[in-house]
DNA sequence: TATGAATGAGCTTTCATTCAT
DNA sequence: GATGAATGAAAGCTCATTCAT
């Protein structure tokens, strides 16, 4: 009748996560400020008090949704620099490894998109908490990127350049692509090819 | 012993910037949400009230200070293009004024630093008025960077590629850069090595 | 120990009428502009923030004391209308009835005699919603009071005059001499000595 | 070029008449509460501060607004007792009287209707000035009344009843039929109309 | 555990009144 | 006299957070 019986760190846990989709999903649609815990407990169905069993304040909430986001791209770079550890001599390829992260990372922007964009157009400056994660975050992705930069180096594809600049320039042109340059609606095939304008854009640049 | 004798237009205009330097302070220390209204009047030697003598409301103070930073860009920009609309068939001449651009854009928006950072992570989803004022800079700025790339194509220097998408990109990778990679109290000639290396980035890539 | 155990809704209940008890006391001793919502709470004993989880705002709170005067006199004369629906062809009868109405309306008035001042004196003009829920009451009793006079006319007990002038005179005068020729502490029997002098004047007037 | 050249007095009166005026039709369209200092120098085309050269504080404009009203009805009152100090045992010429009072009266509130309606419905309550300044008004126009009735009655015409009681219902009736029998934009022939409906009421009731 | 009533700090905005010019 | 900038008390309302049940 019940489904099955779960147990009491299950169940909590399977609360949590019924709040934290609501809050995705109000979040989304009012902005980080905007949202009171009631949207968000109305939204899930439950009682203003059930929030603060889960969350200390308003700000775990979002910063729990921030983290699956962040996480999410910190192991996609992740895993690609497992499989991509030994210095790629052809060009093409490397391009095409650059190409296969910034899809990776484009995919899962688009797939938080609106918590995305309040993340890092609104709430960060607003919750110390958010503030601090997102600077260990893009000091991973910026080492990751810089690292990958340093390898192209070594191995001769890259020319000699200010590593930590051409990361960061990359980190800034996903996210303002994502935001610009998808369609609301996108599908792998849209990120795929933006992916690719980005990967050749940051590889030859613009000269013919 | 008073100073210069003002008229009462001048006098207005004189507190109103008064009022403005104060915001900025206060702005720039606390962020857009968690400074009110006393805040400032009281960074003033001011009463309340004095406040919305001068604007009608917090929002507006904010968007007067970020105004200023957009139109500058808006008119460096300007500027630029009408001093460079012939197309320039020399790759390293090409560059450089795309350079000058970049340094232009970077000196604007580091000068205005704290308020261009709220502007863009903070305030924007909060008062619409922001947005949709940066709406319209956007358009404009990725207009201008969009047509140099066209013209650069027409000129031979650029290959065929997505011009919005790499003026997207030049945008994203400036206001990165600017926030990541210029030390607080940089001077104009960082400013230009930043630009220097950014329009390397963008006009060859990071190949060799 | 603890009195009767509450429902919830009960509970609910209870806490409204206990803000408008206190509503009352305080409405009747500074008036409406006067009093501010805190007022209301501290009297009460109860925190600013309670009051708004009871009312929507301060002019709720006072057009439910409003209202339960006004509701209180539309049903006694609709009651009144209920027992005489048949013309009467006896004056002195007719006076009667006249002089029982108006005993009704004059206790009702009476025993809200701070509120009734309040609404129909100071209240009414800065909320809209006071204004149009008197301007129904008004149509109503003006049309109770016509209505009586028409038949008064068709049994042949009273002359052929402007009935809804003549209605509008008995609500003035009620009005009136509630608030004038009634002391604070009137019990029933003043009430009724009052009711019979108004209902004479208004049935004979002053010639002998 | 100037016109006629003004005393300083002269000048100071008009000045002051200025702001009355203004203060008259500001009044009456906002209503006495939402009535700013500012909306009333605004629309004399006099500064802010020049109000209280005039004043002492906003209730003492409407004051001097309410006090021509109380006035001229209190003149007119004077006027008619003046004139009809002798009993009248003609009932029908009694009535006439009584009639032209009314239409007196009337008529002043009619031609200060708004400002009448405020004094009444809005203002009295919240500016104890009003309230005394009504208290004596009231006072001498129940003593008019009741004095007359008092007359009547010892001249034969009228019977034996509480004048007191009976005045405050001719008051309590002009009152409301002005403001509800009343077009906005009555005349004359509509004023006598309605004072001749009140006074033969009064006079002879309902009754046929 | 879940609830939702209660709290009260906090912030915006208004506007009567003052006063230096 | 006339002006209008400046003042700051005042009040409404919101909402994150607590806690008794």
């Amino acid at each position: 009748m019940h489904g099955i019986r779960l147990s009491r760190p299950e169940r909590k846990a399977v609360r949590r996560q019924q709040l934290l989709d609501a809050a995705r999903e109000v979040f989304s649609s009012k902005g980080y400020t905007a949202t009171r815990i009631e949207d968000i407990t109305q939204a899930s169905g439950l009682a203003k008090g059930t929030f603060y069993l889960y969350f200390e304040e308003k700000c775990d909430a979002f910063a729990a949704l921030a983290d699956d986001l962040l996480t999410a791209v910190e192991n996609a770079l992740e895993d690609s620099r497992a499989l991509h550890a030994k210095p790629e001599p052809n060009p093409a390829k490397a391009c095409k490894i650059l190409e296969d992260e910034i899809a990776a990372v484009l995919a899962i922007y688009h797939e938080n998109r609106a918590i995305a964009t309040i993340l890092l157009h609104e709430a960060r400056l607003q919750e110390a908490a958010l503030e601090s994660r997102l600077t260990a975050y893009y000091a991973r992705v910026v080492r990751h990127f810089s690292a990958g930069l340093e390898t192209m180096r070594k191995a001769g594809v890259a020319r000699s350049l200010d590593a930590k600049v051409a990361a960061q320039c990359i980190v800034g042109t996903m996210e303002r692509a994502v935001q610009t340059c998808l369609p609301r609606r996108a599908g792998s095939s849209e990120i795929r090819r933006l992916a690719r304008e980005i990967a050749q854009l940051e590889c030859r640049g613009v000269f013919r």
